[in-house]
DNA sequence: CTATCTGCAAATAATTTGCAACAAA
DNA sequence: TTTGTTGCAAATTATTTGCAGATAG
């Protein structure tokens, strides 16, 4: 959407930051691809494409950019790279109830929205006066399609 | 207790793995501080007090070597460093209801149990057909002692 | 014009690896 | 013995940084 580009050109003036066509360039490679978990690389793979005098570095600087602007989020699978996916739209709902599958076998990663954690925040802010303001949830396991594939192996 | 540390010998030697001296001390390096989340250079520090000429990747290969075996647990904050901590002695119940409260004032970190999560397990289990075998929560946010702290100063 | 960015190359820093000497079985 | 382990130093690799030239406002 144009209007999402709008928006961040005025996030960055608004900050004393310039718009730069980098910038631009590395927020469309994350907006297009809504869901997928990209490496540092990966974007400026993508970025390059359209634009092959960009740096690594420029891009190291501005997914940092983009994260501290809550416009991306980062996600560390603990396999030596840090990821990074666009946020929703809707910025309060942003990593709250957004949560990750991982599938050990395949390595695919599904999203999936839930609330649960709401609950037990108040309780641990009632119990042990704990203020939690984020979370970052990850489940290991085995997607469907491995499973599957899996049994048809083994028969 | 030396019967964790026998339990230790007999599962190296189970696995036609050698026990070093280097291992021990190692393991015994975290078992003497359950809940503390150590990386790898303050392993070493600990270590090599009793042990001066071990070398820093003999801690790095040993601490894989746990953690394969499952006798201690990984711990990534983000901040670069890989934490490590010792699993609880009923390896059941290791990771599984064993989460994290990290304040992001003072990095103290707070374990706590619960099973809040067995639930929405088995929803997504019938939902999407993925089966979760592990998971990792981590809750980001302010303790006591810091907000009182904050309270205090404000004054 | 001038403050901020960029690209490059060099620096950093955690972790891994090759290898010869060493120690456990 | 023989097989696995260690310590060292060098390699690897993601990320960061200094800086001079380029670009946005």
């Amino acid at each position: 959407m144009p209007n999402n580009q709008e928006q961040f050109k005025d996030l960055l003036r608004k900050n004393g930051l310039k718009v730069t066509n980098q910038r631009i360039a590395i927020l469309e490679a994350l907006s297009d691809r809504p869901g997928e978990h990209l490496t540092a690389e990966e974007i400026y793979d993508v970025v390059k494409k359209d634009y092959p005098d960009i740096g690594l570095a420029t891009v190291y600087r501005t997914i940092q950019l983009l994260s501290e602007l809550n416009l991306i989020d980062k996600l560390n699978l603990d396999d030596g790279y840090v990821r990074y996916e666009i946020g929703s739209e809707n910025p309060e709902e942003n990593c709250h109830h957004h949560h990750h599958l991982i599938c050990l076998d395949c390595g695919n990663i599904y999203a999936f929205q839930d609330d649960l954690l709401e609950n037990l925040e108040s309780r641990i802010k009632e119990t042990l006066g704990f203020d939690v303001v984020n979370h970052e949830v990850k489940l290991y396991g085995y997607c469907k399609e491995c499973i599957n594939n899996r049994a048809v192996k083994s028969n």
